[in-house]
DNA sequence: CGCATGGTTGATCATGCTCAATTTAAGTGG
DNA sequence: CCACTTAAATTGAGCATGATCAACCATGCG
């Protein structure tokens, strides 16, 4: 129809929410609806979701939950992906949700027959969860190297599901500042870390594209484990 | 009815939830109902919901969602406190709920005739989440005098819910060695900490009860701002 | 009394921060 | 294509916050 869009089209979003829960092809059919009143948002904006309507979804791009100090200090609490709900969450005092990337969201297509989109919804809250709890474990009690590569692992997982990987590679269009924010480290010493890792020969990072040369070993250095489905299969 | 029960009593959970959305008739009588069924859990046990539940209902007592590692490393995710909901989330693997004190729950009363129970459940998970991204900033940009003050003044807005303050004092049953692993230090240097607080007049401490002498100046000095309500009012 | 838990202290070490330049990369307009 | 501008990455030196290790004290309880 218009011409970056084909209905049918797989998108990172639907092939992400099916494999939460499957669609039947009412839900295929709403999640197409809604992807045609898709808007683009640019690096650095802030997200939210249509005016009149309390939740998004984001169909691409890199967008961050962010809180900032009155001095400057910023600290990302999540990075949202395609497939992600932008809940509109009573955001206390200063937490924003921004566009790290270029960002294209919908309006959150209603489930009118439930035709498991409302499930997927539901186990992508359950996953945005549990997240958050890792990255709490992270800040609290990881150094700069291991905060790094666990954060690695677990977004390769997260673009893993979106078909957005190639074996251990994917795109990472982020900053090292950015990094910083979400890791809570300083620039410099995310540079620092990075150099380590690179010359240790645990990836590769140019051009935007980042590959973990042996994810397995990292994983058991770290306990990290896959995140779950319900059913304790893995995702 | 039972010695240490009256079913009319107000008790914490009930002053919480009532805070967060209205109760009607219905929605009391089915707590009152729910804690009837009242089971105790004694410190360091693993805190579950009935075998048959998915969710319980936090009545008294504190109790915290851990995850640790392989090395016995350990960090607390979030506290929970009466009036919180256990919700069993498809735990990853190393995420578990441990009393920190003997704790009481009960099963979630149903919201059958959907009395404000709902809409007060609904809220105490938005709560939750902002807890956790609160807990993150805090674990990612501040120092140990911060974190330390930064949750002192959470946790008493959140006991206040409860009506378990006593102006700026409240009791806080916890040791040193759990607020380490809830805010991401050594046990030696929250004792530190505290001493630091206590020598500069902050807070008092002892035999259980803490007095925060000036949450207003420790406030404006961590731009620390109270949760607020769905609709912005302070709460 | 003896043990256990939690709190306290000291000395040393190290991870990560700060500050300040400098280099590289990526645009942009002429 | 080059001069100019800006954002991002990189480097170095010194500093500081918090960790580590190892005792030692206080309290409570069987």
């Amino acid at each position: 129809m218009t011409p970056a869009f084909r209905p049918t089209d797989i998108s990172p979003a639907v092939t992400r929410l099916s494999a939460l829960a499957p669609l039947g092809p009412e839900g295929l059919a709403a999640l197409d609806e809604a992807q045609r009143h898709r808007r683009k948002i640019a690096p650095h904006r802030e997200v939210s979701p249509a005016s009149d309507s309390r939740t998004g979804l984001i169909l691409s791009g890199w967008a961050a939950r962010v809180c900032h100090w009155s001095d400057g200090r910023r600290q990302i609490m999540h990075v949202l992906l395609a497939g992600d709900l932008l809940d509109v969450e009573q955001a206390p005092h200063s937490v924003s949700t921004i566009a790290l990337t270029p960002v294209e969201i919908c309006p959150t297509p209603h489930a009118n027959g439930d035709d498991g989109l409302a499930a997927a919804f539901a186990q992508s809250r359950v996953l945005e969860r549990l997240y958050l709890f890792r990255h709490i474990a992270r800040l609290g009690r990881l150094n700069a190297v291991d905060r790094l590569t666990d954060w690695l692992l677990e977004t390769r997982d997260r673009l893993a599901m979106l078909g957005l990987t190639s074996g251990n590679g994917f795109s990472l269009p982020l900053t090292q500042e950015t990094l910083a924010d979400l890791l809570g480290l300083t620039s410099v010493h995310v540079n620092r870390t990075l150099q380590l890792l690179r010359r240790d020969n645990v990836l590769e990072w140019s051009g935007g594209a980042l590959r973990l040369n042996d994810p397995a070993a990292l994983a058991r250095h770290l306990d990290y484990q896959p995140a779950q489905g319900k059913s304790g299969s893995g995702l």
